[in-house]
DNA sequence: AGTTTTGTTCAATATTTCTTGAACATTCTG
DNA sequence: CAGAATGTTCAAGAAATATTGAACAAAACT
């Protein structure tokens, strides 16, 4: 849930806030065991871009991290450069990419002679909205009518209230009517960015 | 985050699965000081449908159980009776309200010589879907333009990547054009239903 | 076939988020 | 004004969710 308008509790000492512990090293190439695999400065722009708009569709922040970090490079990255860039681990990595590559917000690119999968990020705006909404929303869309036929009978006939209660299922009714509309709108506006 | 297909790990002990432990039985009237104020089929299954309905926006369920049980009760219930009823706690139940509230999902009605404040279901699509976009959307999208100026001052001209990054930049744009088409236009639709 | 590389899974742990309950503030009522 | 009724706030505890890390599986090399 998210805050309305008072300031809350003081942040209880979150040692991963905002930037965390992402290295940031003004451009080195990759040299000794140490420290390598800095970001630039662009880099961390966008991930901190991207970890702040999934969050505010409650999405884990590793989930940001890595599209960020995708879509501000240029060349396709392993799961291991990701766990090297971003210190995440293997697992966070692993399930992050396995979540974007449903949603279709991942491309995997096949490189000739390496074995490790890489990736880059899809950007476009009609994918991006289509994988979304399959994945997040048709499926509560999908019970819709099995949901709207338990409400329905769940109604006692002949109650005082039963008619008060046919007039909120007709609302609901309308509800899904309306997401049938909105849906396919999106997705065509999308197509055009 | 939402699982893609596996199975997870066995549901760890949770004491408040769906449907919880409201009192259900099968319609008394309001008797001795126990079991008042029972919930009819109805009003169960209108409040488990929000429930649901909230979690897909990773709202918390009180929030569900609050708004369902207004929508399903044609009458306005004050802050006490949504506690009896639900058996939640005041906290929970005046900041859930507050929420609610402040997204214009709930109205306040007065009823003349009674002090509690008594609430009923706001379900016009039009009122709800507007409340949401302002408190839950527009917050984000607020403050893109400085978000997108950020990304662009990040970029060191002159690196062999600028390219690439600018052309990034721009896609960013377009999401931001996008949205500023896509969100009057379901505003708009919100209207006719 | 054995070894190495690559990626997945999941129990344990860390972190975040929600709920409770009791103290506090505010507004009514006599 | 004192006392009662109503509602808000917030620290502590409970529950849900994300992350880690190490064990495991699968595939590719030798």
């Amino acid at each position: 849930m998210e805050t309305i308008v008072k300031p809350k509790k003081l942040a209880r000492t979150s040692a991963r806030a905002t930037g965390g512990s992402l290295s940031s090293n003004g451009g080195n190439g990759s040299r000794d065991g140490a420290s390598r695999q800095a970001l630039d400065s662009f880099q961390l722009q966008a991930i901190s871009f991207f970890v702040h708009a999934f969050a505010a569709l409650s999405l884990p922040r590793s989930i940001g991290e890595i599209y960020g970090l995708l879509f501000s490079t240029e060349e396709a990255l392993s799961l291991d450069d990701i766990i090297e860039r971003l210190r995440i681990s293997k697992g966070s990595a692993s399930e992050g990419l396995r979540w974007l590559r449903s949603l279709g917000a991942v491309n995997p690119v096949y490189l000739p002679g390496v074995r490790k999968e890489h990736f880059t990020a899809e950007t476009s705006l009609r994918k991006l909205a289509t994988g979304y909404l399959r994945d997040r929303i048709n499926p509560h869309l999908e019970n819709g009518p099995e949901r709207l036929r338990l409400l329905q009978e769940s109604i006692v006939e002949g109650m005082p209230q039963s008619s008060f209660q046919k007039s909120r299922i007709g609302q609901v009714a309308g509800w899904y009517k309306f997401m049938g509309k909105i849906l396919p709108l999106v997705k065509a506006l999308a197509g055009k960015f």
